[in-house]
DNA sequence: TATACTGTATCATAATGATAATACACCGAT
DNA sequence: ATCGGTGTATTATCATTATGATACAGTATA
């Protein structure tokens, strides 16, 4: 379960593990069943306060994505198909259009936001592969 | 010089003003000499206050994008066509780069990724022409 | 039954972001 | 010279985020 925290965007690091355990679940690279990292091995990867990654755990078993089982861990819950379509489509929705609203206000024709578009999806597509 | 705060996204309101300002300088909407919207005007439009607005304005300032004449206010500064596209370039390629990471993230193909996208770009540009 | 893992509660501390109310220096125009 | 408009400094208060250190209950396993 790789991932890195940007500590200078201003958005705070739990919010920032929770989106990226969001999006791993969806996408079934998280199955359900499945035990995640524990806290304090999460912690000291990204070099962050134990703390904050419970935080972030606690908040996804609210949400319903996490199950808790005391004294081993925390494990991906079972998740309807349904559902996990539609936060997945929640995430690349609102991704997608702060971008694509970007590009507008920065005065991009749909042509050239496209292509500048199409030119990030290769790299990112490098970067995966590369890894 | 019309925007919007999300004030549930984590980021500070001073980065989200400095942002939004940024882009207009950027792309010209703003044009070097106009004077830009009191502190306290857009402090009250955005139900926000005065301070916050005044710091994100000061950091702009020390960014050499706005300009104080003490007693009047703060204009937009002179800027060299270069400095505009270089910075028009990167906070382009910071919104894309991201948006593409997600698509990609969440599995999508290079050719379902730019679909949902140029459906974005059209909406935006719907949205747009409306205002 | 120890031991070594789980997550988390509990303090204290600190940095950051935002608010509120007041006050001040500066400028332009009446 | 006064008035109303600039931005901003000041002080205090508060919520959120994050850290550090310590401790504890639960569980699995040797």
């Amino acid at each position: 379960m790789l991932f890195e925290i940007d500590t200078h965007s201003g958005v705070p690091i739990f919010r920032q593990v929770i989106d990226q355990i969001r999006k791993q679940i969806t996408t079934g690279l998280l199955a359900p069943g499945r035990q995640i990292e524990t806290v304090r091995d999460l912690a000291a990867r990204l070099k962050v306060n134990p703390m904050t990654i419970s935080k972030a755990y606690s908040l996804l078993e609210a949400e319903g994505l996490l199950e808790r089982r005391r004294g081993v861990g925390l494990f991906v819950a079972p998740i309807n198909q349904d559902k996990a379509a539609r936060l997945k489509t929640e995430l690349l929705d609102d991704a997608l259009s702060k971008a694509a609203m970007t590009a507008i206000q920065l005065g991009l024709s749909e042509t050239e936001a496209i292509d500048q578009f199409r030119r990030h999806v290769q790299e990112s597509q490098i970067k995966r592969r590369v890894r």
